[in-house]
DNA sequence: TTGTTTACATACATTATTGAATGTATATTA
DNA sequence: TAATATACATTCAATAATGTATGTAAACAA
């Protein structure tokens, strides 16, 4: 097999990808050489090299996959203008990050190891300042929503929209955070519903 | 120079830490060769082997000077039975472990070499079990403070302590990673105190 | 004072990994 | 249908990293 048509290179592509998911997974990304990834994917170190110019390019390849999905979903949210419950819509957005984890391996495997086995140094230093610029819109968006849910009468009259939103993205960091460590789901996976919901009910006047 | 006295030999012994901690923090845990570590500390790789099984152990080693010391923290404020204002006592816990960060830069420097400069993987996912089991006595430290502030009266009655304790950890999980990787302080180092303070006031009855 | 251990330095053998260069059969295009 | 570009596989050259083994001079103990 020497030359394949198009759409079975897209297909090679999609496996080196799904194979560097599993190695890296396994070993940490600095540790997978690009020869791992090519046996896992059932090619050779040539194959990889053809579609990605490096390890980097792989893994942010990897990336993209579910990052850009779940950045359409900050946007597609806000989109909704009329709501009457913005309160709990916020509780919904969160949930429904959570919920993209739970069902989709792929996207949940994706982020244990952008958060725990990747190091982010040299090239690698600007997917960790993407990252925290996503958070920024994460953390805008629940802005706006806190001000809806002002304007509705849904919070106490002193707590500030602002105020609220940082604390509330601030939450959702450190819940994202331990639910994607917590592997064995004792602590966080299995009640990531309750907690959303009680953080929104403490806010609720 | 060939042999040291004892004393010398736990000077070099914390030279080859702090040079461990400099690569780590520019290079990650996983990229950093034994040589680099053995050249900053201006020493050879015989030394650091002497000192040092492997790099898990240099990691350890470097890790728990850090971390022991926060630990003895939590205990420490616990001990404190008596005092009128729990609910600000858990403020003044939390700003005091971000105020330990904020003073001492090897401390700093160490908690973001874990965060986002180290893989964990094979031997090293032990320690992030570590960590997450540091995260609970944190936890459950806080519940304590709550309690005490239920009967107090300082929150709203129909708020459990257990809620608003998990509800406080993961904010300031959150708040830890994103206070660790806001290197040029734009948008949480400099207002950490801040954000404390309004999430306990959010409490208050 | 002598023997022993310590605290390293040096040397060695082995293996892993990389990027690039080159080869090649087949799709695709004109 | 011939020319060309594609999608890989294979080979090459070079380096980097590891753990261990051995050397050694000074510290320490008796």
């Amino acid at each position: 097999m020497v030359r394949q048509t198009k759409e079975n290179a897209e297909l090679t592509r999609q496996r080196i990808i799904e194979a560097a998911r599993e190695v890296f997974l396994s070993r940490g990304v600095s540790r997978t050489s690009i020869e791992q990834v090519a046996n896992q994917a059932g090619v050779t170190r040539g194959a990889v090299y053809w579609h990605f110019s490096d390890k980097k390019a792989l893994f942010s390849a990897m990336r993209e996959q579910v990052i850009l999905p779940l950045i359409d979903r900050i946007d597609e949210n806000i989109l909704n203008e009329n709501n009457d419950d913005p309160l709990g819509k916020i509780g919904d957005f969160l949930y429904g990050t959570i919920r993209a984890l739970d069902e989709s391996a792929y996207t949940r495997q994706t982020f244990e190891i952008m958060m725990v086995k990747c190091e982010y140094v040299e090239e690698l230093t600007e997917l960790l300042e993407q990252t925290l610029c996503n958070c920024e819109r994460i953390a805008k968006k629940i802005e706006q929503l806190y001000e809806r849910a002002k304007t509705k009468g849904q919070l106490n009259p002193s707590d500030s929209p602002a105020i609220l939103a940082m604390d509330t993205h601030l939450f959702f960091s450190g819940l994202m955070h331990l639910w994607v460590k917590d592997l064995d789901s004792k602590h966080y996976r299995n009640q990531a519903a309750d907690l959303i919901t009680n953080h929104i009910n403490l806010r609720r006047k």
